[in-house]
DNA sequence: CTTAGGG
DNA sequence: CCCTAAG
């Protein structure tokens, strides 16, 4: 429909070239990159799979999956899809792109109408198990269409706006779309069907478990389209379970598989169609959705004894995991201070509290071939520094599935970058003085802080509600967007009259020492923008209608403060 | 690490 | 706010 879709070897060559990265707003990022594809999902109430959105993909992420230990408020968040549809339409509404509205409802429609048809060749293809991979080329075709489909309608749920050259962004969403538009039929996407792994020895039923590890090498490759150097046989199984059952909810004990279902494992193609719409953009419902991967991998852990389970990054590093993280291992490099800057009180309330009683939460890692119980706590990286990882990660695989190198054991990379923080915030929690420093200090704050509100209706700022806004829409920058309080801003005059200005750390050494946020560059910053508002007010005192609403409206004395500061500054440099 | 500036 | 280049 509209949609330009490539041939087979059009995705192939994408796919080789790495042609993620490559943005083209219709003819629609092809990105079967990987002959897997790991869903991401959560599970509904009734047991049915709901894909997972790009935001929830980071956010999981982010908060991995602690928040799963919460199981009762689980239940209770977990919205129903309807729900789920309302809201996504209301966001629509809301975000003034109605008259995309008739466009992506047909297109949805359409996308039901698809995907029945493919549930129908399923079906058929179930009916004629072996048959699976004879089915005619157009088939596959017929699918990535849809897929393509899916992959502009979310474009148009969540972006009304072209879509951005943020390629990190795109690939995310990217994999989301993929997630959400895999048909029930797993690994036959077009990049694998090109590469010709040999199914035969995945098709119909399988027993691993009477396999050797080198029959279960084989299969991995056929299931996976890449070699594997693992021995364990426990592991291979496992992984070759999840790939040809399209989910994580493998239990260790009955991998047999039938018609790549595992058996019991109900399919979720009816959903399908839901999900199109389910897919939520919204950020409310996020707070349910955190436990996604979370619950059913805890769940599935514990009857899964040792078995390390497949975390989202530990599936995702483990294409690209290597020999040579063996020797990383080792080393556990130690985040720096700034790192540890912001630990966002929400978070450690989060585990603390909400989990109530301080369960001896652990996790299983494995590290330098062993696994060891290290206190559990989510690798939540709030703070820049996860970003950057996360960049820099994007940049070397690109989202794409890295080089068909198989892991050599268990291990992999993360384990280090785990443990390192672990141990990080393991310490803030031993001396739980983190948690109430802030508070504490926060307190401080309000005590001098009864003071005006203003437009904003900010002054609730600091301590209370810094729940980072997860912005829907569009822009997903402004990590953590703290509002200057009035007092901070005085106290910022007050320190830069006394130390002048430039002097930030001073400053916020000693007139901010209660606001544990708020580094220097901050400081620096506040103030370029208080000189800012100073100068650009005075000019013509009618700027009222001209200012912005959001914004917080400085109270001219403050103002008045800080233009004479900047001119005594500007005339005396230094002092 | 701290500043200064650009984005 | 974020990111970086410079002392």
């Amino acid at each position: 429909m509209g949609t330009v879709v490539g041939s087979v070897d059009d995705c192939r060559e994408m796919f080789e070239g790495s042609a993620q990265t490559r943005i083209s707003p219709f003819s629609s990022t092809n990105q079967i990159g990987s002959p897997v594809a790991y869903k991401l999902v959560r599970v509904a109430g009734d047991g049915s799979l709901v894909p997972a959105t790009d935001e929830e993909i980071l956010e999981v992420n982010e908060t991995d999956m602690h928040i799963a230990t919460d199981a009762t408020s689980q239940a209770e968040e977990l919205p129903s899809r309807s729900s789920q549809l309302e809201s996504s339409e209301g966001l629509l509404q809301s975000d003034n792109v109605e008259p995309y509205m008739d466009q992506v409802n047909s297109r949805l429609e359409y996308n039901e109408e698809m995907l029945q048809e493919v549930e129908q060749e399923d079906r058929i293809g179930m009916i004629h198990g072996s048959q699976l991979l004879s089915t005619p080329p157009d088939a596959n075709i017929q699918f990535s269409s849809n897929e393509n489909n899916l992959f502009n309608d979310e474009a148009l749920l969540q972006e009304p706006t072209p879509i951005s050259s943020d390629v990190q962004n795109e690939c995310n969403k990217a994999e989301a779309y993929s997630n959400a538009a895999d048909s029930p039929r797993e690994t036959e996407s077009p990049a694998a069907a090109s590469q010709k792994p040999d199914f035969s020895l995945v098709r119909g039923e399988i027993c691993l478990d009477n396999l050797p590890i080198k029959a279960l090498q084989e299969t991995f490759r056929a299931t996976f389209g890449r070699d594997t150097t693992v021995k364990d046989k426990t592991w291979l199984k496992r992984r070759i379970t999840m790939g040809l059952t399209n989910s994580c909810d493998v239990p260790t004990t009955n991998l047999t598989i039938k018609d790549k279902k595992l058996v019991a494992n109900q399919e979720k193609s009816t959903d399908m169609s839901d999900e199109v719409r389910a897919t939520n953009p919204s950020g409310h419902s996020l707070r349910g959705n955190h436990y996604c991967a979370g619950e059913e991998f805890s769940s599935e852990e514990r009857a899964a004894k040792r078995v390390r389970k497949p975390t989202k990054r530990y599936i995702e590093e483990l294409s690209e995991t290597d020999e040579k993280q063996q020797n990383d291992n080792k080393s556990v490099v130690l985040p720096s201070s700034k790192d540890q800057r912001l630990s966002e009180k929400s978070e450690v309330r989060s585990i603390s509290v909400s989990s109530g009683k301080r369960v001896t939460v652990t996790r299983m890692v494995s590290l330098a071939g062993s696994e060891i119980e290290v206190p559990f706590v989510s690798h939540v990286r709030r703070s820049r520094p996860r970003e950057n990882i996360m960049a820099l990660m994007e940049s070397h695989s690109s989202c794409l599935e890295a080089k068909a190198s198989a892991g050599d054991s268990n291990l992999n990379l993360n384990p280090s970058q785990l443990n390192s923080d672990v141990v990080n915030r393991g310490s803030v929690f031993a001396t739980s003085h983190n948690n109430n420093e802030e508070h504490i200090l926060s307190e401080v704050d309000q005590d001098m802080e009864p003071e005006y509100m203003d437009s904003s209706g900010n002054s609730s700022d600091d301590n209370s509600n810094v729940n980072v806004p997860i912005m829907q829409g569009a822009g997903l920058r402004r990590k953590h967007h703290r509002a200057w309080t009035l007092s901070e801003v005085t106290k910022l005059v007050e320190g830069v009259s006394k130390y002048g200005a430039g002097k930030w750390s001073e400053i916020k050494k000693l007139s901010f020492s209660s606001h544990s946020y708020r580094t220097s560059v901050d400081l620096k910053d506040k103030w370029r923008n208080l000189l800012r508002a100073s100068f650009a007010q005075s000019p013509s005192n009618n700027m009222g209608s001209l200012k912005k609403h959001g914004s917080m409206h400085i109270p001219m004395s403050i103002l008045l403060q800080v233009r004479e500061l900047a001119e005594k500054q500007s005339l005396v440099p230094t002092r």
